[in-house]
DNA sequence: TCCTTACGATTACAGATGTAGTCGTGGATC
DNA sequence: GATCCACGACTACATCTGTAATCGTAAGGA
C-alpha cells in the first residue's frame, strides 16, 4: 500500500522507530556516522518521507517533530513478503532451508528456533 | 561481490536460471506477458546484465546465447542475507519469529522446519 | 532595529532503473 | 547483386536515489 522507502530513507526510518517524536537535527544526531551524512542529505529524505507519506510530523515552533507514520512491523512484514515471494515462491520453509544451510545455524540458534516453534504449537 | 541486479533485471536472470543458454528472442518469449515488455526492453536488460557480470554468452552466428555467470543460490544468499542484516539485526530468529507471530507459517511448516532443523543437528 | 542563524522548501545533479527507439551491418531472399 | 530483416550496440528519456546546496524567512541576540 503504501510507497516504497529506500535504502537511504530506511536508515533515517529506523531512528525514528526507535525514538520519536524527533526534530530533523536530531534525527541527523542519531544517524550513524560511518555514513557520513550532512545535515541537508537528512533533511532531504525526512522530506521525502513526508512526501511518501510514512512520516507525520507536528509543528514545535518553527520547527517540525517527526514521527513514523507506518509500523515497523507493517514495514518488515511487506519487506519480507516480497522477498519470499520474489526468491522462494511465495514459502517461507524454503527460505528458512536456504539460511540454515548457508549460514551454519549455531546449535544455540537451532534451539532457540525450535522452542520458538514448539511454543507456537501449543 | 557482484553487483547489484534489479527487479526488472531480476526477472530476466529467473528465466535463464530455468533454462539456458537462450537467445535473446528466446528469453523475451520466456518473460510473464503480464510485464508487457518489448524485445527491446528485454535486450537492454541482457545487455546491462552482460555489463554487471552476471550473464556470460557465446556466440552462435549472429546472434548470442546467454546463460547465468552467478548461481541462483548465490544470488538467492546475498539478498537473504541483506534482508536479515537490515531488517532483523542480522539473525534469523527473529525473522522466524516475526513469520511466526504474523501467522505466516501453517502447522504444516513449522513440522517441515523442526525436521530440517532436526536433521541439520546430525 | 539589524544581523545572524536555524528551519523547512526548493533546486541541483550524477548515477541507477524502467522502458524503449535508432544505427550500422552481416545474412537471408529474390 | 539489391533488399530487407534481425542482431547487438548505442542513444534516449523520465523517474528514483544518493547526496547535497541555495533561498526565503521567522526568531533570537546585540
Amino acid at each position: 500500500m503504501t510507497e516504497r522507502i529506500s535504502d537511504a530513507e530506511h536508515a533515517v526510518m529506523e531512528v525514528l522507530w526507535d525514538e520519536a517524536p524527533l526534530t530533523a537535527a536530531d534525527v541527523h544526531q542519531r544517524i550513524d556516522p560511518a555514513r557520513g551524512w550532512s545535515d541537508r542529505t537528512v533533511k532531504t529524505m525526512l522530506s521525502r518521507l513526508l512526501g511518501k507519506g510514512v512520516l507525520a510530523y507536528e509543528e514545535e515552533g518553527r520547527r517540525y517533530l517527526y514521527r513514523p507514520a507506518v509500523a515497523r512491523e507493517d514495514y518488515v512484514s511487506t519487506e519480507s513478503r516480497r522477498l519470499v515471494d520474489r526468491l522462494f515462491g511465495g514459502r517461507i520453509t524454503p527460505l528458512v532451508a536456504h539460511l540454515a544451510e548457508r549460514d551454519e545455524l549455531t546449535d544455540a540458534d537451532i534451539a532457540e528456533i525450535e522452542a520458538l516453534l514448539k511454543a507456537l504449537k501449543s
